[in-house]
DNA sequence: GAAGCAAATTTGGTATACCAAAAATCCTTG
DNA sequence: CAAGGATTTTTGGTATACCAAATTTGCTTC
């Protein structure tokens, strides 16, 4: 059953407690407390941290406690303006290369978000569109890119998982991936390469109107250190 | 003086061994052999080793020695192909947004590559052509990019090494490297783009030149393990 | 009472010892 | 002599103990 290595359950369970607020942003995230908590010793942890730091969920600082990154609304936006690069190039490449298997598998995650989305609560519906997009990365058969482009999705959970538990864009959201995969059945990659473009400038849209409701209750003294 | 951690010391240090050609592909890199070779514990190895992973140097194999990666044409040419998309990204977004002393920088550096590509080894000239590369990802605005940008070129560091120490193509490489510069400085972001994909479609070519010459002496069984 | 310095505590960095899994080798058997 | 299995060895994974740097707190002094 743990298939998965130590460092990544450990990071696995840390990620789910940052994304849950559990570990709000600015919390620092102690080797030896969190160790002793999960019955693990500092070296695996020490792993853990670093992977979540690559994702940048907690950032590293020298001679400090790693903390939980609050990331700015510039930063997430820098994030989406190269997941779309990334995604754009996907949707070239998928309709130039991809099998028609690839394509279906694309079509049957969109079609399983659509089925479920009503009966799963927000972090798992969160999971299965996530996986949508890394489908159309990995489709387009260039392991570098889905691999980039996985990291960087992984960066952008927490700014998303916010965003889509406020903002229910359920509609547009389904619309868009059935017109994805609608262009990527017809290898139309120009039309393709739109729509991922839309679909993720709409992400950006639904992130700022986030950043902007959450503006005034974040009064929280981001402590005048540094 | 030893501003760097041990880790990135020692990571810094097997990174050359591996470029130079001291640590061949295939070599298994082991923990315990090089922790005592270089007079240090296991722990900071282990990172350093991480450290070379993430940036694609050495493959992570589950209960196995981790060994010296040899990417394949395919991969590199999958580094490329992404290296490609950040770069256009990048320069459309430096045309629109990067100061005209940014954009001073970038040309220092294309003409400091030029006066010195006489003088200097390979191995400097070669380093001087990746700080242009990642000068115009920084003058982008974008810190996610250029980190995105920056591990990718350190992926790309040994089959770059490789291909540029064979093939002399200084004059191509330096015009081209001025045409980037002259259309980032009239903001014409899209001959800038045009200009750094058709840059990069060059580099390509090289690198499959390089695998193309070195296909037959590369006899070396690749034990037919696994 | 405030400011500065020193000591103690907290925290990450490093070394080392132990464990489990996998690979290789050697012995045994057919 | 070959093939298969068991044992030994190699190797990464994990735990723990120690160290050094940094922060914080409390005492002393002005």
């Amino acid at each position: 059953m743990t298939d998965e290595t130590l460092p990544e359950q450990i990071a696995t369970r840390l990620r789910r407690d940052i994304l849950r607020g559990v570990l709000p942003p600015g919390t620092a995230v102690k080797e030896r407390d969190h160790a002793a908590e999960l019955g693990v010793s500092r070296t695996p942890l020490r792993e853990a941290i670093r992977i979540l730091a690559k994702e940048g969920l907690v950032q590293l600082r020298p001679a400090r406690s790693p903390i939980v990154a609050k990331p700015s609304f510039e930063e997430v936006a820098d994030n989406i303006e190269v997941m779309s690069a990334l995604e754009v190039l996907s949707a070239r490449l998928t309709c130039e290369r991809a099998s028609d298997a690839e394509i279906e598998s694309i079509a049957e995650v969109a079609d399983r978000m659509a089925e479920l989305y009503d009966s799963l609560d927000m972090l798992d519906i969160f999971e299965i569109d996530m996986s949508f997009h890394r489908a159309i990365a990995r489709a387009a058969g260039n392991p570098v890119l889905a691999e980039v482009h996985q990291s960087l999705l992984a960066r952008l959970w927490r700014a998303r998982y916010l965003s889509a538990s406020r903002k229910r864009s359920r509609e547009r959201v389904l619309r868009q991936h059935a017109e994805i995969v609608a262009a990527l059945r017809a290898r139309d990659a120009e039309t393709a390469q739109a729509q991922v473009q839309a679909h993720l400038d709409h992400l950006l849209v639904n992130v700022a109107d986030f950043f902007e409701s959450v503006k005034d209750e974040d009064g929280e003294a981001p402590e005048p250190v540094e």
